[in-house]
DNA sequence: TGTACATCAGTGAACGCGCGTTCACTGATGTAC
DNA sequence: TGTACATCAGTGAACGCGCGTTCACTGATGTAC
């Protein structure tokens, strides 16, 4: 068989993968992830429920697919933004609004990954990539850090990864060249920018995932302005320009 | 009838409840909230299904009571810790500590709560009064605190919010006289305080949150020592002793 | 102290529902000669 | 350019499952006089 053009049959098949997956998250959005039914998702298509199979191994394969679109998406969307910004901290922020910018328009998608695991479901190990993937371009806004006393615990243990781990270590050099090849990054300046990368990640999990579930409805304050805030804290702490 | 005797029969009711609970919190362990069924709670409590129908209205009323018996708990929890510590950091720090214990020990119960919300689900409405009650402890330890400037726009948003509503006032002003009556705490002190301790939550959240999903298995740190560094950074910017 | 009555726990049968998945098959579509 | 064949999309019937909830009822337990 020819590689490269993908031939009608196969572009057919790839069209109805994206129609099912399509339906299975409009399911996701209006019902949560246990309204994601095959022989519904069948009906809406006009076909019958075993023709699924042809599509996808089983109700798993399906949420694998769109746990993994989900993962990609969000590493695009965050990858692309900011990029252009020129303190550092500006860029910070940038990075925060477009995921915060994501998880509410895509609530349920943001769920699917970052909410209640499913039980007895294990995700396929793409995942880790791609995971990283999302991180990478905090990483890339730290690489100059200078963390604050409090932080060095973390970004100490953060290096002792990036010295045990040598795939770690490259990967964590490419987020501070900017994709370039230049490895030549010590373990330390990683840890520093790793540290300053999770928690990044963990505040601006905190802030948006709290807004997702609405524990911030009741309270009076803009769930923006404390993104905001906390962004640039973080950026004081991690003496960013 | 006589208030205050609970009178065998009723003491008999309320222990039934306590073990449909008890399964049902076993079940939730177990599965996840799918794997709540009110049949299997009978089977296993030797009883027929339609039994559970005396001690719940149904499905939703069974979760509704665990809903709130998992606020009560996380209250209570955070509520009896760290009071005795003196600087304000350190009680900050024995606070987080307490709500990362209870959910890295009771992590279904932390989902419940925290994880992606049940569809169609309206929570009760003393769950506001409940999640309030959680917050408490981390607003008494910001009582005095100096915000940096760059958290002065939400402590201002907060602050306009007691000034608004007379009852969040009044809570606030509680909350910093150690459960006292002197409610002549000024709004801005308020504001300050709330900022603090809203902000304390959503970084315990983002840390505790992720480790609860597993997001930090393949990160090498310590997710205690990020949690402590997150507190420590916190009373610097709030300027605590 | 004894008795009549109300309360309440619990049962069994039944309703109606949707789900994932397997299997043997039919018919159309693309492909190799 | 035509034909034989392999591939693949899709069907219909069927299996087996557990679930929430309603209803009319029985029998035990507590309570008021």
């Amino acid at each position: 068989m020819t590689v490269g053009t993908p031939g009608p049959r196969a572009r057919y098949r790839e069209r109805t993968r994206a129609e099912i997956k399509e339906i299975a998250l409009r399911q996701l959005a209006e019902g949560g992830i246990g309204s994601v039914a095959l022989t519904r998702i069948a009906k809406e298509l006009g076909l019958s429920g075993p023709a699924l199979y042809r599509y996808f191994a089983g109700r798993d394969d399906l949420l694998s697919a769109l746990i993994l679109d989900a993962y990609a998406d969000v590493a695009r969307t965050v990858g692309e933004s900011g990029a252009a910004e020129e303190p550092a901290r500006a860029r910070l922020r940038a990075l925060a609004r477009a995921y915060r910018g994501w998880a509410l328009g895509e609530p349920h998608r943001h769920l699917l990954i970052y909410g209640s695991p499913l039980p007895g479901y294990t995700a396929p190990p793409e995942t880790l990539r791609l995971a990283r993937d999302a991180l990478a371009p905090f990483v890339g806004v730290f690489a100059d850090a200078r963390p604050a006393p409090a932080a060095a615990a973390v970004a100490g243990q953060l290096a002792d990864w990036a010295r045990r781990d040598a795939a770690v270590a490259q990967w964590a050099a490419e987020c501070l060249a900017g994709g370039a090849g230049g490895a030549s990054a010590d373990a330390e300046r990683a840890g520093r920018a790793l540290a300053g990368a999770v928690t990044a990640w963990t505040r601006l999990y905190g802030v948006v995932g709290l807004e997702v579930i609405g524990q911030f409805t009741t309270m009076g304050h803009d769930p923006l302005s404390l993104l905001d805030a906390e962004m640039d804290l973080l950026a004081d702490a991690y003496g960013l320009p």
